[in-house]
DNA sequence: CAATATGGTTGACACTGTCAACGTAATAGA
DNA sequence: TCTATTACGTTGACAGTGTCAACCATATTG
């Protein structure tokens, strides 16, 4: 407790960067929630994108996603199409109007993101991405082998 | 995107954090949900402690500390206290029950920890925490001082 | 064809986080 | 001392995050 431990560092790294991001975009008059901007960036950036593959690379559940798309829906930042391959779920595609939005947000974090990591070197960022990864994947094996 | 961004990296690996720590209280049947976990270790372990010094700490509004201290002193899991040098606030201080609550998390905690942590050495931890912290720092600094 | 599994939607709910307003107590300045 | 300001904690209101269960429609499998 006394020294930063690794629980207490982590939730406030990620907050700190939720918060600041939070208030760039507000100051930015964008108002968009990180949740929105972290699917809107799936859209944008993942081939064949889809509500379920949006799910499995955040990690959230289908039903939060669903919602956040509506929400995109009706701001006009996205589109659902038909996806001809499966008539049961459809294919995701940004708008000129979503492709503006997510421009100037990466433009902003950006800016988070070289502040953040201001007077760190290349190296001992990405051997924080490293770890942070192999930190996600070591929780998320679920099963023992041996239970 | 392709490659795991800072951004993507640091909220996952929070996520699975939270996850599987939610998860692991759950099974273990100590229902706490995670703000009050980290308030009561901050209960435990600060001395002459207030709503206000775990505020702080914790960097949430006070109002939620308010909240959450009242759910662990209906638990009766904490206490609070009138403190002598300031009529305005309590010093706040574990029950027994919240000790006994405080080492049954910490151990499910450590292992989590553990298990997140499992083929790193001490080095690599104490770095992605310096790292971290460093970030952290990076980001609360409020103003550049020439705006 | 029947059974099952999957993509997406909806409802309900718990948890997290912040803002504004308030009462009370401390404190600084005139 | 009296007043203005600041600080601690509480409350109400609300936005955002996250999950679970039930459901419909479509795919897939046997």
């Amino acid at each position: 407790m006394q020294r930063p431990s690794l629980s207490h560092a982590l939730q406030q790294v990620a907050h700190a960067y939720r918060g600041h991001m939070a208030q760039t975009i507000r100051e930015a008059d964008l108002p968009l929630p990180g949740t929105h901007v972290r699917a809107l960036k799936a859209v944008c950036y993942m081939e064949g994108c889809t509500a379920q593959r949006i799910a499995q690379r955040m990690r959230r559940d289908k039903a939060q996603i669903t919602r956040v798309l509506n929400d995109l829906l009706e701001s006009g930042l996205i589109l659902k199409a038909c996806n001809p391959a499966d008539k049961r779920s459809q294919l995701l595609h940004a708008t000129p109007a979503g492709e503006a939005m997510m421009l100037r947000i990466q433009t902003l974090e950006q800016q988070t993101l070289a502040r953040m990591t201001r007077d760190l070197n290349q190296e001992e960022v990405e051997h924080f991405i490293r770890i942070a990864w192999h930190m996600t994947q070591n929780l998320e094996g679920e099963l023992p082998p041996d239970n």
